[in-house]
DNA sequence: GATGTATATGCCTTGACACGTATATGCCTA
DNA sequence: TAGGCATATACGTGTCAAGGCATATACATC
């Protein structure tokens, strides 16, 4: 359960941030908002807590959860990679960002070492199955 | 199996997903790329697919993968409703977004049933607990 | 057609996790 | 300090998906 990824997987976790990102919210807000037994809403922000999405503050017996979008921000540079393919209009800020995406070592890397691009594969057949190794 | 989250919550998946971000891969290029059995590249390639991160076009015995963003774009846009979090300097678009996002009607409702907003509620010590229902 | 190559699929086992129910902990007010 | 409220945790259970292995399908050369 330790990666970003595995943690946003599940559906009410998800509720939860969607909740939280209006405002920061008790555990019984929770429970009632979303319709779940409150062990559940715990237990998923428990996660949550663990996996840095959201951290509670005490007011009595309540505990109060917010935001802490680090977590999330990370799940958003890791999209960079692919907003190239389908930002076409861009705004500065993406133009930016697509350019340090061109600019990343292993794009050319890679392609170099795949062989070809697939324009010239078409081109390509061989005249025999190609081994393995 | 279905959501787009729950797909990319699988660290193989989302090897395969970035080194085809920079070119499309036969089945034993990413094979040998990712170091994984090829039953296994199969099947990862098998969920990608049906959840239209990826197509395939045949040439001979092969199969050439390449990305369909469709998805991953559909991630960038639920993360869209956090981006205000960390993106303290904003566009006119993200400002915009800001602002649909807090005249949005549940702010306002649900933290008035969670009785106050949090800078309020130190100075606002109930005198007894407020029953759940 | 025989053989080798590339990819897909089926079966089985195993482990992780979400949930329900019960219970523990802690704080409050009377 | 008793009793109620808010939240956390423990335990047992069912489900589901990932991986390993074997095999099926398809294509291409000889």
């Amino acid at each position: 359960m330790e990666s970003v990824f595995e943690i946003i997987a599940e559906p009410n976790r998800r509720a939860i941030l969607s909740l939280l990102a209006s405002s920061e919210q008790s555990v019984g807000d929770i429970e009632r908002e979303l319709r779940m037994p409150q062990p559940t809403v715990s237990k998923h922000l428990r996660v949550l807590r663990e996996g840095g999405f959201v951290e509670s503050t005490v007011d009595a017996q309540r505990r109060l959860y917010r935001l802490k979008p680090e977590p999330l921000r990370e799940l958003d540079e890791w999209l960079a990679q692919f907003r190239r393919f389908w930002s076409a209009h861009v705004d500065a800020l993406e133009r930016h960002l697509d350019r340090m995406d061109l600019d990343r070592t292993n794009v050319n890397r890679i392609e170099r070492q795949s062989h070809r691009t697939s324009t010239k594969r078409k081109s390509d057949k061989r005249t025999r199955p190609k081994p393995r190794k």
